[in-house]
RNA sequence: GUGACCAUAGCUCAAUAAGGUUAGAGCACCUGGUUGUGGCCCAGGAGGUUGUGGGUUCAAGUCCCACUGGUCACCCCA
């Protein structure tokens, strides 16, 4: 027997109803932001993403789905969206656009992983990026975006984890005095800190062990060493989420494990997707687009998982409309019956009415039953007495009443009080 | 990559404190109770080589080992 690969999952027709209800809140939110979508492929060059998201990242590291493919060209499974968008944006001279670019999509990214709670090998994500302008009100626009995205999603007290992580400029200088700082405590720390102190500094700051939290705690903050470009730029942006009443909470600890990440920086988090919480995160990633061989190309953006969203909603009860389905089942008895109703669930389809047709010529309780468990409205009975006079029993399963009517007259009679909706 | 836990019917679980005959139940499914009438109820039915492979034993779902798979957590991230 064939089963998934470790990681992926399948989703069933039960859980289609919150994909459905999310994918369109995507297509809402965004048309109501004026962001266009953006597909790319699911497969690029392999250099793209140790470029783009560099070496020395978990993703490139250890995480990819790297393989070469029959031309003998390396290639990789998309492990994230941003780089490939900065492909796309120079490669078809988005730039050339009117300014800023905002672009948004949707689809499968591939990270080779343990699987837990809320993460998989494969899994969906809503990606949106804005490119091409460097003010802090379209960093706030795009937060917006994704405030309003959840909230409508029906999470309440939705807030931003928020940090700004420097740029070249000062980035390093802080990261200097953060290295001095644990030197000064080297024996206190766990054994993955003092492997990150020097592959990757500020992730010391994320750290979840004991021993290192009062190491963190005492640890310079990296606002204090903000050069004036990137302090004001974080200042603007806190101004702009003040006045619109989006709730924050600035975390000096908030890091990215991508390399590409500039200033601002910040993630969403909602309970009830195990060990996890971040169910969007996003910054700004100014350097990517010279790191991939472009112009210098300042871009802001996040990512948002599906799976997370719907664990999470689930979690925490919110409810989604059902889809549609039929409301009406053709039940038949005997062989004659049968042709005849066959063309008939065929016609009233091609009226816009949905209706179920019972297989595997069971008799009448069974296919009542049937009816009842897939909760349709009507039944459309047709017998060998029916068939002879031309009529069909038509029995309304929710007022309990039946009635005799000319089969010919069934369409019109359905169609007036049936047009397709969806489950309440 | 590291660690912990788990694996019995489609699903959720049983199977006397440390082995003992044909592995049970609820839900779901099918059939019947009404020559052709749903829900509720009643009766019946189908569905398992107890994850795989070894081992211990007179005897293994139960004990031991390996493998596979899953879950959760770490690393890290959505």
């Amino acid at each position: 027997m064939y089963k998934r690969l470790t990681g992926m999952q399948d989703i069933l027709p039960e859980d289609q109803p919150y994909w459905r209800f999310v994918r369109k809140k995507i297509d809402q939110i965004t048309a109501l932001y004026g962001f266009e979508r953006l597909d790319v492929p699911i497969i690029e060059e392999t250099g793209l993403y140790v470029r783009g998201v560099g070496q020395g990242t978990d993703i490139v590291d250890k995480e990819m789905y790297s393989f070469q493919d029959k031309g003998k060209d390396n290639v990789t499974l998309r492990p994230e969206f941003t780089a490939g968008f900065m492909r796309s944006y120079v490669e078809n001279h988005l730039y050339k656009r009117p300014q800023p670019v905002k672009l948004f999509t949707i689809g499968p990214i591939f990270r080779y992983e343990r699987p837990q709670a809320g993460r998989f090998r494969q899994h969906t994500q809503f990606n949106v990026e804005a490119l091409g302008v460097e003010d802090p009100a379209i960093d706030f626009e795009v937060m917006s975006l994704a405030h309003q995205f959840f909230s409508e999603l029906g999470f309440q007290g939705v807030h931003f984890q928020l940090n700004s992580t420097g740029c070249p400029q000062c980035r390093p200088q802080y990261i200097e005095r953060l290295q001095a700082h644990y030197r000064l405590h080297y024996d206190e720390i766990c054994d993955d800190c003092k492997r990150r102190l020097d592959r990757s500094p500020l992730r010391v700051l994320d750290c979840k062990a004991s021993q290192c939290q009062p190491v963190i705690a005492s640890a310079p903050k990296i606002a204090d060493y903000l050069c004036d470009d990137c302090r004001l730029h974080f200042q603007s942006l806190l101004r702009y989420l003040d006045n619109a009443g989006l709730a924050y909470i600035v975390n000096h600890r908030l890091v990215r494990g991508l390399d590409y990440y500039r200033k601002t920086v910040f993630e969403v988090w909602v309970e009830g997707i195990g060990a996890q919480a971040a169910v969007c995160g996003g910054g700004r990633y100014d350097g990517l687009g010279q790191e991939i061989g472009g112009p210098p190309t300042p871009g802001i953006g996040f990512g948002s998982g599906i799976e997370r969203i719907v664990m999470a909603m689930k979690a925490q009860g919110l409810t989604v409309p059902g889809l549609p389905k039929p409301q009406v089942l053709v039940a038949y008895l005997g062989k004659e019956a049968k042709e005849r109703a066959v063309p008939l669930v065929q016609e009233l389809r091609w009226y816009n009415i949905g209706v179920i047709l019972p297989f595997g010529d069971r008799s009448l309780k069974s296919q009542l039953r049937q009816a009842n468990r897939e909760r349709v409205r009507y039944v459309v009975i047709i017998g060998e007495d029916e068939l002879a006079r031309g009529r069909a029993q038509l029995r309304d399963l929710q007022e309990h009443q039946q009635q005799d009517v000319p089969l010919d007259t069934l369409r019109q009679w359905l169609s007036e009080r049936l047009p397709i909706k969806a489950e309440k």
